[in-house]
DNA sequence: AACTTGTTTGTAACGATTTCAAATTTGGAG
DNA sequence: CTCCAAATTTGAAATCGTTACAAACAAGTT
């Protein structure tokens, strides 16, 4: 678990209290929140944090490659911390969402049909482990 | 090109004149357009569309499997006719979205980490062929 | 203490989509 | 052919996620 202040200072962005808090709760909650989510769940603690700054720190952040933004499959921007690639899982029984360690291809070459690959998202829907056991059941 | 009015008979679709044109726009445009592209194209021939039935129809259209619903990288949902699976490539530069005709890995086994894996969706971005000739220029 | 700069806030606006009820079209049954 | 019920279409209003904006606030300098 790096150290958020450093972390920020890194990376030019003033470590403001609501920063500090809206980066930890990315790092503690690995499970692809929106902003809507991020701000609710910071909602009790600080009674006065606006929406807006929830809005404007998740970009900050993803402009810095502190973050990620995902656009998995609904029309929603999702937010996780940026680490290696790797590929998402929805269930859609329960609506999870599943990191996969899983590496893909389009890595080893960047050069697809001439066009120059930068990023690639691997999506995958599906029924996950546990809902699989409870149908089963 | 398949018959629009067969098509939309065998799914149990009643061929209404917005429903056969809507999905004969679709089967020439293999654009990717989102639901308000296809209303604005076609709004010319039909004044009095509405984009709540471009919408409706489309619903049906994903639901019955005849188009694909796409959520790529934006905030925007595209729509294609379902064709065989491939993955799609979006220039950064011009936003011109092509479809690759590469075939992936995913597909052979589908069970990942115990997950039944049902849809996968596999979204490049980067520059285009043509894009990248002109930089060159 | 006044200034400057950067940050946060809340409201209003926005664009894509959905809801809803009324109007229209359609395809039979008489 | 005419009438009716069911299906379809329409347009206006509502909703949802997000952005724009301007005022309020905080922190550090001179």
């Amino acid at each position: 678990m790096k150290n958020i202040i450093e972390l920020l200072k890194e990376n030019n962005i003033a470590p403001s209290m609501q920063r500090v808090k809206i980066l930890e709760y990315l790092q503690n909650h690995k499970t692809h929140p929106t902003a809507y989510m991020i701000y609710q769940s910071l909602a009790d603690e600080m009674p006065t944090l606006s929406k807006t700054t929830v809005y404007n720190t998740l970009k900050t952040f993803v402009e810095k490659g502190i973050l990620v933004a995902l656009t998995l499959f609904e029309n929603e921007v999702r937010y996780e911390y940026n680490t290696e690639p790797h590929i998402h899982f929805k269930c859609t029984k329960c609506g999870k969402i599943y990191d996969l360690d899983k590496s893909f291809d389009y890595c080893t070459n960047d050069l697809i049909d001439g066009h120059k690959v930068l990023e690639h998202y691997v999506n995958l829907k599906g029924i996950c482990k546990n809902c699989l056991v409870k149908a089963g059941a």
